[in-house]
DNA sequence: TTGACATGCAACCATTTGGTTGCATATAAT
DNA sequence: ATTATATGCAACCAAATGGTTGCATGTCAA
């Protein structure tokens, strides 16, 4: 089964796809072949990542005239942050918490 | 070039590994038999995932006579989230903010 | 010491992935 | 009307991925 979340961090696994991420980041509504300068690989190629992008419903899109404008959604990136990451962040929290105090404890040898 | 990222985000793109993770997670220093538990594979193709989870640096690993012990370790998935992820959750932030002033601004119809 | 258990290693395989090229179509500009 | 530009679609391909099986090795227990 391929869930939601799966598809979000399987887009996210190409540094390609996450680089076109930043750019709209950057610059919001930029066309296909905006996004193609500055990419080394064919417009097709990029097509395809934009394609996988659009269905992890990062990037939405909209035809104006012979253009196509890419629009970046950062929710799903935001929930797999709440549902997902965060839960080991805060293991973190908690680790280097359970570290402060082992050295504390340490400290009265 | 394979950055220390892309490892990082390939390696939590496979709901198998993601899995692993959460397990450990639950419950630290787990044997490989242990993990293997209640995953359909076999107990090679888990292997497999452990060593990319260790490449990535998600995953540390003891040898404790005959058996494998595994640790998570939390930190690079920190790491991606200041690194990366969190520049797109505080883009949202400004666009639900931009959403509530558009929203306010409407109200003085 | 013999057998059972935990893990390691390598060959092999099907599918997915990330790219290419070629050609078609729609829109804008001259 | 013609040409140039922007994009779409499909076939093809090599390499990576995610799994398998078979066998070897190291360690614990009887």
């Amino acid at each position: 089964m391929v869930t939601h979340d799966d598809k979000v961090f399987k887009a996210l696994a190409d540094a390609s796809r996450r680089q076109l991420l930043d750019r709209l980041r950057k610059k919001n509504g930029l066309t296909l072949s905006e996004l193609c300068d500055g990419h080394d690989m064919s417009r097709q190629a990029v097509t395809k990542h934009l394609v996988l992008l659009e269905e992890a419903n990062l990037v939405t899109t909209a035809k104006q005239g012979r253009e196509k404008l890419h629009y970046l959604n950062p929710v799903p990136i935001n929930e797999i942050y709440t549902r997902w990451i965060g839960k080991f962040e805060r293991k973190q929290v908690q680790a280097l918490h359970n570290l402060k105090q082992a050295l504390e404890e340490s400290n009265d040898d």
